[in-house]
DNA sequence: ACTCTAACTTTGTCGGACAAAGGGACAGAA
DNA sequence: TTCTGTCCCTTTGTCCGACAAAGTTAGAGT
């Protein structure tokens, strides 16, 4: 027979988890704002009456969530959560789960075409602007992998952020990271790689500019399947996501 | 005239960030593997040769990356990041950005029909049979809406499973979350709301056992329509999420 | 072989300490 | 006036030592 429940479970948090979620509650609900100060370690020693270490250990977490930061001075602020550094915790996580490239693949072919048709449909003058430059950039270092690879990347950041719809940007972040190194390889295994890239790139600023869905819709399919037919030269699409490609996500989370 | 960069800018991370890293990128170079014990808090003190505060602080920040934990003896284990954790990161910052409905709608429309695409293509026997499982609880509680929206929210996330995709699984994720709350409400609201729900849970059920993927796409989309028909009757659709949604991916991140 | 207890270890928390770096006020130089 | 160097105070990052509570291990006794 089950015994009445006459007691709730009590909360046995150690201090430091407390202090966190306190902090956490007043800037999730709204009373203190991003970029509102925190205080001092020592204010929050004595608002929460517990020792020093106590304090910085919750501030640890909540740093590390993304809810405050210290500023140049160190001294601590709510902020908003930032995207990309989210997001690298994402690819980490997909990274050790060995998730595979084909998953990647899948999931990203949806995702940007998700984007792309936003962007189509709600480009602003400034996006369009953002993406031309990013283009001009582009063409200047076809011949260099590594900074086209940037580029691309950072292309398909802003047909995300052109989308003007913030859930899919930061849906498709995780993935798009863990893209980015292989397209550095892929353009510099495969000779036509680079200008093909360039040149798909060129076809999805015009498909946003004549707000042409068609068209957007079928140069992100033919740009990902270029993506897929270089990474095929170099390995099997069933492959899991190596360890090494963590150091570019790394690298995107301390910015 | 520009400076000539003789020098690189130095690292000055402090100590327990590069404690944190230390650990990080064994973990995440495969070096400790999840489950590996990763040593106590002295033997962190002796290996890294700083303070045992200076090691407790660091390690606040993996755990709360989801890279350790602690077991029920509170030892150190390296571990494989949880989505629903981590998504819950996401869902916060979704909410301190004030996303609109809108933009959750739209992104989960993509999102939710790309799971039921890879669903039907690639379900096993397991995953129809959980999703099963699933309806006939729903069935269960179609009278009480909270438990009706908790059923709702884990249908989708086996659909998201069933579709063998982790990425994609990963990236609906903390869209998802946001959902769940307001179906509740809807479900209430609306009398005819619970009755369509299950009913197009087991259509969905039955695309999936079919692999009959426009049945699949149809019936996603005609229960996300009729979400937003019903959330339309109580708010519109460019009202930002609001923070009380947090509550509820603040219990998510716990379990 | 099993249980119970005592000793040991580990964690969470505390108090206090100090060097380094930043900010502010203030005086003197250009 | 504006700039610069100096002094002082605050804050952070780190260290040391300590202790209670909870968990673990080993040994005694059955």
């Amino acid at each position: 027979m089950p015994v009445a429940p006459l007691f709730r479970p009590i909360d046995v948090a150690p201090a430091y988890q407390k202090v966190a979620d306190a902090i956490e509650r007043e800037i999730v609900n709204g009373r203190i704002k991003p970029g509102d100060p925190i205080g001092t370690e020592h204010d929050l020693v004595r608002q929460f009456g517990v020792n020093r270490s106590t304090i910085r250990e919750g501030i640890r977490v909540l740093e590390e969530g993304g809810l405050i930061r210290r500023d140049s001075s160190r001294r601590l602020h709510a902020c908003l959560p930032r995207y990309s550094k989210l997001a690298s915790r994402l690819s980490r996580a997909l990274v050790l789960h060995e998730v595979t490239f084909r998953e990647l693949y899948e999931a990203s072919m949806t995702l940007e075409v998700a984007s792309i048709e936003g962007a189509v449909e709600r480009a602003s003058e400034e996006n369009v602007a953002e993406l031309a430059d990013n283009l001009a950039r582009s063409e200047a270092v076809v011949g260099n992998p590594a900074m086209l690879a940037e580029c691309d990347a950072e292309f398909h950041v802003l047909v995300a952020k052109a989308s003007q719809n913030r859930v899919l940007q930061l849906a498709r972040e995780p993935a798009a990271q863990l893209f980015y190194p292989t397209t550095e390889m892929i353009v510099t295994g495969v000779a036509e790689g680079g200008p093909r890239l360039v040149a798909a790139h060129r076809h999805l600023i015009d498909a946003i500019r004549r707000r042409d869905r068609e068209a957007g819709v079928l140069w992100t399919r033919r740009h990902l399947q270029d993506w897929r037919r270089g990474f095929e030269k170099i390995a099997s699409l069933d492959r899991s996501v190596e360890h090494m490609y963590m150091e570019h996500a790394q690298a995107a989370r301390r910015r």
